[in-house]
Parts: C-alpha cells; sequence; structure tokens
DNA sequence: CGTTTTTGACCTGCGC
DNA sequence: GCGCAGGTCAAAAACG
C-alpha cells in the first residue's frame, strides 16, 4: 500500500519540538532503576540525544533547535554570557599589551560592561530571532494541520475504499466457493458456510476450511494472482502483534469485544493462557491470547492475530491496525526472515515511531510477532508526563497522539479518533489537569501500562458500539476528574 | 433465558 | 508412529 510516511513527519512536525524527550531517549534501556534521569534538568539533553539519532528528524533540526533556543535564550543566560567572556578574553590576550589597566581590572569589569551592553541589543535580536521562530512555528503548525486534515481525509478514503474491497472479494469468494460446493464438491462445512454467508472473509475459524475449500476454489478458479493474495492473506492472518504491558486487569482493553473460547497452562509457564475470540461480528476471525508473564505476573501480554471483518469503532481501529501493518510489512519483507528476535529500526520508527525502543520482531516464533513492550519505560512518569502533556500542549489531542504512532502505516484511525473526539473531549485545560492527576496517582505505572495498552487499540473514538470496555480505557485518561480506574 | 465462561476432549503440526 | 505442545471445540456450568 502506498503508504504516506508524510503522515508521520506531519504529526511529527507538529509534536516534536515538544515531545522530543520521549521514549528515543531511553533507548537500549531494559532496567529502569539506574537509568532514571532527573525530570527538569536533563531535558536539553534528551532532546539533544532525539535529534542525534533518528535521519527522520533532521529536516526539523532547525525548527526545533530554534524552538529550544528560545528556552535556551530563556533560563541559561549565563551561558551565553560565559561564552562571550570567553571570547572576549581571548581576545584581550591578544591585545593585552596596550590595555593592562584594563586587564588589570580583570575579566569580571568587562563581563559588566558586557553585560551592560550586548544584552539589550543581544535581547533584542534574540526577541526578534524568538518572535521570528515563534511565527515560523506557528506557521509550520498551521500548515501542518491542513496537511493533517487532508491526510485524515485520505486514511477516511482508504479506509472506506479498503472496506469495499474486503467486502467484494469475500462476496466473490464466497459465490465461487458455493458453485464448487454445488458442482464439483467443495467441502461443504455448515459450520463455514454459515461463518462465510455471515461476512467472514478470513475466518480463522475454519482455517482448514480455508486451506481445503479455498485452495479447491482456487484451482477451479486457477488465477494466480488469487494464488497470491490468499497466501498473503494467510500470512497476514498469520502476523501477529503482542503487547506486553504492566496491568493488575487479567484483559486489557482494547475497544472490541471478545469471548473467551479457551485457556491453556503454557510451557514454561505457572501462568495459564486465555483464548480470546473476536465478537463484535459474527465469524470475525480476530483473535487474541492472554498470558501473564513468568518472571513478573505483573506484565500482561496479548497478542493479536488476524483482520477484523466487520466495521470497527474507532476505539478498536488503532490496533487493528497496528495488527495489519505490521503483517503488511512483514509480507513485504521488511525485516529479516530466518533469525531470531530482531530489532527492527525500519518497522519500530515506522510503526511505533515514538516507541522505538520497545518494538521487536520475532521471526523466529511460529508466526512473524511484532511485540510492542510497554513494560519497559525507565521512568514511566517522566515518559508519560511528556507524552501525555505535550501533545495537547501542541494543540493536539490526547487519543490523536496515542493513535498516530501505529496509524502511519497508511490505515488509520488515530487522526480519525482526534477529529471525533474534538467536538466532545474535554478541554486541554482539563486534560492537563487531568495528566497532572494522574501523575500525581501512586499507582500510576500500572494505570499507565494498562492505558496505553488500551488506547493503543483504543482511545476515545466516540464508541458509537456502545463497547462496554472503553470506558475503562476513558477513565485511565480522559476522566476530567482525574480518577485512574482499571 | 440468552450469553459468557469453564474445562476436558480433540485436532494439528512438529520433532524425534 | 509416538509424544508433546499449541490451539480449538463444545457441553456444562455460571452469570446477569
Ligand atoms: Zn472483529
Amino acid at each position: 500500500m502506498a503508504t504516506p510516511p508524510t503522515g508521520l513527519f506531519f504529526e511529527s512536525d507538529h509534536i516534536t519540538p515538544s515531545i522530543s524527550p520521549l521514549p528515543m531517549v531511553f533507548t537500549g534501556h531494559n532496567t529502569s532503576s539506574s537509568s532514571l534521569s532527573p525530570p527538569s534538568t536533563t531535558t536539553h539533553f534528551e532532546a539533544t540525544t532525539l535529534y542525534d539519532q533518528p535521519d527522520t528528524f533532521d529536516h526539523k533540526l532547525i525548527k526545533e533547535v530554534d524552538f529550544f533556543n528560545d528556552k535556551k535564550h530563556d533560563l541559561p543566560i549565563s551561558d551565553n554570557y560565559d561564552l562571550h567572556k570567553d571570547s572576549t578574553v581571548d581576545l584581550d590576550i591578544n591585545i593585552n599589551t596596550g590595555l593592562h589597566l584594563l586587564t588589570g581590572n580583570t575579566s569580571s569589569d568587562q563581563s559588566v560592561i558586557d553585560d551592560g551592553v550586548s544584552p539589550n541589543s543581544e535581547d533584542k535580536q534574540t526577541k526578534h530571532e524568538l518572535a521570528t521562530a515563534k511565527a515560523e512555528f506557528e506557521r509550520m503548525c498551521g500548515e501542518n494541520q491542513q496537511l493533517k486534515e487532508v491526510l485524515n481525509k485520505m486514511i477516511i478514503d482508504y479506509n472506506i475504499l479498503e472496506m469495499h474491497i474486503a467486502t467484494m472479494m469475500q462476496q466473490k469468494g464466497e459465490r465461487n466457493c458455493k458453485e464448487d460446493v454445488n458442482g464439483k464438491g467443495c467441502m461443504p462445512a455448515p459450520r463455514s458456510v454459515m461463518d462465510l454467508g455471515l461476512a467472514a472473509e478470513n475466518d480463522e475459524h475454519s482455517r482448514s476450511f480455508d486451506k481445503d475449500q479455498r485452495l479447491n476454489c482456487l484451482k477451479n478458479d486457477n488465477r494466480d494472482v488469487e494464488e497470491i493474495e490468499q497466501s498473503n492473506e494467510a500470512t497476514i492472518r498469520r502476523a501477529r502483534v503482542s503487547v506486553r504491558a504492566r496491568s493488575e486487569a487479567s484483559v486489557i482493553t482494547d475497544g472490541c469485544q471478545w469471548r473467551k473460547y479457551g485457556q491453556k497452562m503454557a510451557k514454561g509457564n505457572p501462568c495459564p493462557r486465555a483464548y480470546y475470540r473476536c465478537t463484535m461480528a459474527v465469524g470475525c476471525p480476530v483473535r487474541k491470547q492472554v498470558q501473564r508473564c513468568a518472571e513478573d505476573k505483573t506484565i500482561l501480554t496479548t497478542t493479536y492475530e488476524g483482520n477484523h471483518n466487520h466495521p470497527l469503532p474507532p476505539a478498536a481501529m488503532a490496533m487493528a491496525s497496528t495488527t495489519s501493518s505490521a503483517a503488511q510489512m512483514l509480507l513485504s519483507g521488511s525485516m529479516p526472515s530466518s533469525d531470531g528476535v530482531t530489532n527492527s529500526n525500519y518497522l519500530s520508527t515506522t510503526l511505533f515511531p515514538y516507541s522505538s525502543n520497545m518494538t521487536s520482531i520475532s521471526a523466529s516464533a511460529p508466526f512473524p510477532t511484532v511485540t510492542l513492550d510497554l513494560t519497559q519505560t525507565p521512568n514511566p512518569l517522566h515518559f508519560q508526563r511528556d507524552q501525555l502533556q505535550l501533545p495537547f500542549l501542541n494543540s493536539s489531542s490526547l487519543p490523536q497522539f496515542f493513535g498516530q504512532p501505529l496509524n502511519n502505516q497508511s490505515k488509520f484511525s488515530g487522526l480519525q479518533m482526534s477529529q471525533n473526539i474534538h467536538p466532545q473531549g474535554p478541554p486541554h485545560a482539563a486534560l492537563a489537569d487531568t495528566v497532572t492527576a494522574l501523575t500525581a496517582d501512586p499507582n500510576f505505572t500500572a494505570a499507565l501500562a494498562t492505558a496505553i495498552s488500551s488506547i493503543m487499540g483504543g482511545g476515545n473514538g466516540g464508541g458509537s458500539t456502545g463497547n462496554v470496555n472503553n470506558e475503562n480505557v476513558n477513565a485511565a485518561y480522559c476522566d476530567n476528574n482525574g480518577n485512574v480506574s482499571n
């Protein structure tokens, strides 16, 4: 698919200046205790680190430097002063012979003079530059906003088209297979037929049915293109997205409705693994597995598989999109196919641009799996504060931020969510208050992990389906009262 | 009473 | 072929 990576850039343009001290800062830090960085004083270092890393930010360097220069001028005037002092000292050394008196007065006098003269003009110049930079920044924000709107519209159109295509293909496949059932004896599997009739294109229920019947159908049709598509679909169905998050709850809420259909004791883990299937539509092939980590039972691993065959509420689309995107990317060969767990910068930065240090890919597993690890945040408060505050301080809504990183791979609804949210969402000030309340909560880490996980699949989308699960998610980040309940 | 969860049985793929 | 492990089914129980 023609993924608009620009979508990422738009958002980055918009957010980066503020959210820069984010996940990138913690790249490679798996343990939390020693790597906790002091919140305020390290901000600039973190920002610098970020800019040093991904080339995707290079093109914004100027803007961002300007942005932070604003702060630098505000805060460490002494730094500038020192620099000037140093340079003047050097000059003095060179010219020194004729200025004994002055040198006798030492550089401190000079510095006083410098302070009296240059700062005024410098201040003016600085303010001018600052104003210019701000104007430029605002202009770009506006431009960014426009581009986002355009992108948003494109994404919506794309989603609609995709839905149409899926529906058409499934109807077509159903028709072909039914004909075969009547004529040449495709396996009539009643349940599968029923499922297909109820709109299951990628019905995971009937995997064997899919294989046998569809292959037969394909033989009869003898269309290479479809064959390729079928195999791709199979790969996509098997591709998985795994989310690790700390949560007390037995499952994370992700905007979908699930029914538990099995539970097994997995080898090497005392905690049972639970199997759920999506029940938002009859025959939806999407499944998920939920299991606690053996080492740390506060960590909940949720693995998603398959694509929904029905319209999703915005709340649930991010995760679905992520799964699908991961599958597409795995399928496209953008990742190694033979070795084990790898760190794919490409996929990470593309799929989870703000969480690059938290994603990993396993190609050696029975199924290619993309793992989003939300448990490795060294300083959840710091991380959360930045992640939560900055986006909407930059005029973006929270869901937009959480949704967007998952959506740049063409389909997706983070932007939709943001749009849907604006009319009814809480004002930014309220969000800021919420964040304050959140960050003050002692149980915040768990809530955070759960919330992020949930928001990944959810976010406040307007809940057209009245999904009960969403309520928890919303409470975790949208409650004006700052209540955090999970 | 309809829906969801529980749980033992069953199926499938894989390694030996 | 056998055993193991992962995954699914489906009847019974629990729930609202
Ligand atoms: Zn579904």
